[in-house]
RNA sequence: GCCCGGGUGGUGGAACUGGUAGACACGCAGGACUUAAAAUCCUGUGGCCUUUGCGGCUGUACGGGUUCGAUUCCCGUCCCGGGUACCA
């Protein structure tokens, strides 16, 4: 957001309409900024600067946006001659030339205010133009300050106010005076939609004699053209282009160019809701039944990609009455990445050596540039020296500077998975080792879902040891099945339907990696019941499913269920199973815990105060002493102030 | 710079609306079984102090605050990750 102010020329009736958002700092403008393109700037230029701004103009003319955004360094400007009148003060302000200021932005001119923002300031260092001090108590000798927080001072009747409260003060007066205005200023991002390839959507654009037009409803939709080479051409054209009976259409010619990825995908999940509809994209039935997507689960990429464009068509289509929904996913999750570990070995410079990491601090005088190395050749970031001669041929020959130990350290670091990075770890090797349910666990297990981390496989142990477990409940070790049916025990209820209720919490809050330690422990239990009973472990089973779905699946099958545990219905937990009769509560003295107590689960407060009060290790710590208050909270703790 | 996340044992992490910090798992140490190994099982495992036992102190990046009680809430600082940027 910003707000418009005007500067009126002193020399002609002129203006210099400025955009800012920092009205508050319009005491500290030592000088005007204009884009080089800027439509006054041949008017104002003096007859003395005019050869000097014009081969500056020249050159900032050649260059262009993004050129002139990626090159900041480099200050450059030039001075008009000319001078504009401060709107508050009258001062004469020069008006300066300079392509740090974009046409395409705001109004083209900038209102400088060197103490304020860092560009304004270091082109008035550069230049040797005024830095006028507006803020109290703010050095700015070596830069500018940008933030709201210190006082004003130099500054009219904004003195004494702070910048956030200023601004507000600065709109109202620039309006009152009536030479600006408050406004919105928004910034389009650059979204190029054609592409100039072959797979994508055509468009359904027919040109006549220049003039773009839509097809007939009767031709569509538009498919593209076989062709044998549907290659990038390398010329600026599409590949369609060559399909020349495609693109010669008896009323005209088509467009050439297809659609982006995100075309197709902004709206797919639409056409889900109604595939077969012959007639519209989707039917006016289906969309009020489905209406919007529930959750949407992507990567962070998608959140400034997709999602943007996705929700554009679905705000267009619900603006033209297409949908009843103006916002298409409910609920967006990023998941993390799963990040590489990449291992590093060291080329001594000019040779074909190579240095352990390690001894890299030991020996400083030699200069190595870091290379990727193939982790699958490092164990521990120990390097299999054997396979790295082999791994290219340049390798070969090549010799070491191994540690104390005679082994090869490689130097780690973290980052994305990629072939050139040689960190990639094939996930197929774990399921050939510990199967894919496994692996799936282990993927949960590792943490959150929307936290990134690198993979590692050092935990995987554990995951494959509970599915043992769970297979050892099944059956005994000569591998014959040992369910029984009959009446569950107390405590094998109880862990089943603890378990079932937490799985359920973590699943509407989508934390798998609790739920796996939930079924570690439930597992942990039934074993040490030596639990074999069929309708507990078929429930297990059921709950199990989603998370280590093969497992599941056999173990089903195994003890005599029809149909697919994938399809069996999640069980419900009763309350009256979970219930412990007696409860542990902690006592603690001013906040810290010295014992427990443990007491009926139904006793009321002011007899829990009684129990604790009255437990020998109490007297210890009241010390005689009458406790001040205590705090008795039902089901968890006792608190006693002393 | 701005906008989002995040900082808890040797490691990955748990602790739901403020109520026993470290669940579960890895690793490590010790033990059982074995001729031996693997597999499996048992015990211990934040730090410091205490000869043992009993126990005590301390501890969730750092400094304050609110509270009977703070990993959790508030204020400030530092650090890390991601996004974004000559956008005035």
């Amino acid at each position: 957001m910003g707000r418009r102010t005007e500067e009126e020329r002193s020399t002609q009736a002129n203006f210099i309409e400025v955009f800012t958002t920092r009205p508050d700092t319009i005491f500290g403008v030592s000088f005007l900024t204009l884009a080089p393109e800027h439509e006054l700037v041949k008017q104002i230029t003096t007859d003395e600067q005019r050869a000097e701004v014009e081969a500056y103009v020249q050159v900032a003319a050649n260059r262009s946006e993004r050129e002139r955004m990626s090159d900041v360094k480099r200050i450059s400007g030039v001075f008009t001659g000319a001078y504009a009148n401060h709107p508050f003060t009258g001062e004469k302000i020069p008006v300066w030339i300079g392509d740090y200021v974009l046409a395409g932005y705001g109004t083209g001119a900038v209102m400088a205010v060197p103490a304020g923002d860092q560009r304004d300031y270091d082109f008035a260092k550069h230049f040797k133009l005024p830095i006028p001090e507006i803020n109290e108590g703010v050095d700015i000798s070596e830069a500018a300050d940008p933030t709201k927080d210190a006082v004003m001072i130099n500054s009219g009747f904004l003195n004494g106010l702070t910048g956030h409260q200023a601004i507000k003060k600065a709109i109202e007066e620039i309006k009152n005076q009536g030479f600006g205005e408050g406004k919105v200023n928004f910034r389009l991002r650059d979204a190029g939609f054609s592409r100039q390839r072959y797979w994508g959507e055509p468009f359904p654009i027919i040109y006549q004699k220049g003039v773009a037009t839509g097809l007939p409803a009767d031709e569509l939709p538009l498919e593209l053209p076989v062709m044998e080479d549907f290659k990038p051409t390398g010329r600026p054209e599409s590949p369609l282009a060559k399909a020349e009976d495609w693109v010669q259409t008896s009323h005209g010619e088509r467009e050439t160019d297809t659609m982006p990825g995100y075309a197709g995908s902004s709206w797919y999940f639409l056409r889900y809701m109604d595939a077969r509809n012959q007639d519209n994209f989707v039917g006016k039935e289906a969309e009020s039944y489905w209406q919007d997507v529930d959750l949407y689960i992507g990567g962070t990429e998608h959140a400034v990609g997709h999602l943007l464009y996705a929700r554009f068509w679905q705000k267009f289509l619900f603006d033209r009455g297409f949908v009843s929904k103006s916002e298409p996913f409910r609920k967006l999750i990023n998941q993390g990445m799963i990040l590489g570990r990449s291992n590093f070995v060291y080329r001594v410079q000019g040779e074909n050596k190579y240095i352990s990491h390690d001894m890299l601090k030991k020996h400083p005088e030699i200069q190595a540039s870091a290379v990727h190395v193939d982790v699958n050749m490092v164990q521990n970031d120990v390097l299999d020296t054997k396979a790295f001669l082999k791994w290219r041929p340049e390798n070969e020959g090549a010799e070491f500077i191994l540690n104390e130990n005679g082994e090869y350290v490689c130097g780690v670091e973290v980052e994305k998975m990629s072939k050139s990075k040689f960190n990639v770890v094939n996930p197929d090797d774990i399921i050939e080792k510990f199967g894919a349910d496994t692996l799936r666990l282990y993927e949960m297990f590792l943490g959150p879902l929307e936290q990134s981390k690198p993979w590692n496989t050092n935990g995987i142990e554990g995951v494959y040891r509970f599915l043992k477990k769970l297979w050892n409940l099944f059956y005994d070790d000569q591998g014959k099945l040992k369910i029984r049916d009959g009446q569950a025990s107390e405590s094998e209820l109880r862990t089943l339907h603890k378990t079932i209720r937490k799985v359920e919490e973590d699943i509407e809050r989508f934390s798998f990696n609790t739920s796996v330690s939930t079924f570690m422990i439930c597992v942990n239990e039934l074993s040490e019941l030596k639990c074999n009973n069929r309708s507990i472990l078929r429930d297990l089973l059921v709950i199990l499913s989603p998370y280590a779905p093969h497992i599941a699946e056999e173990l089903w099958h195994a003890i005599g269920e029809s149909g697919f545990v994938v399809d069996a219905l999640f069980p419900q937990w009763n309350e009256d199973f979970i219930k412990e009769s007696s409860v542990s509560y902690p006592v603690a003295f001013n906040g810290k815990t010295r014992f427990h107590i443990s007491v009926a689960a139904e006793m009321p407060k002011e007899e829990v105060e009684k129990v604790a009060l009255s437990d020998p290790e109490a007297a210890k710590w009241l010390n005689g002493a009458k406790p001040k208050k205590v705090i008795v909270v039902p089901g968890r703790m006792v608190n006693i102030v002393v």
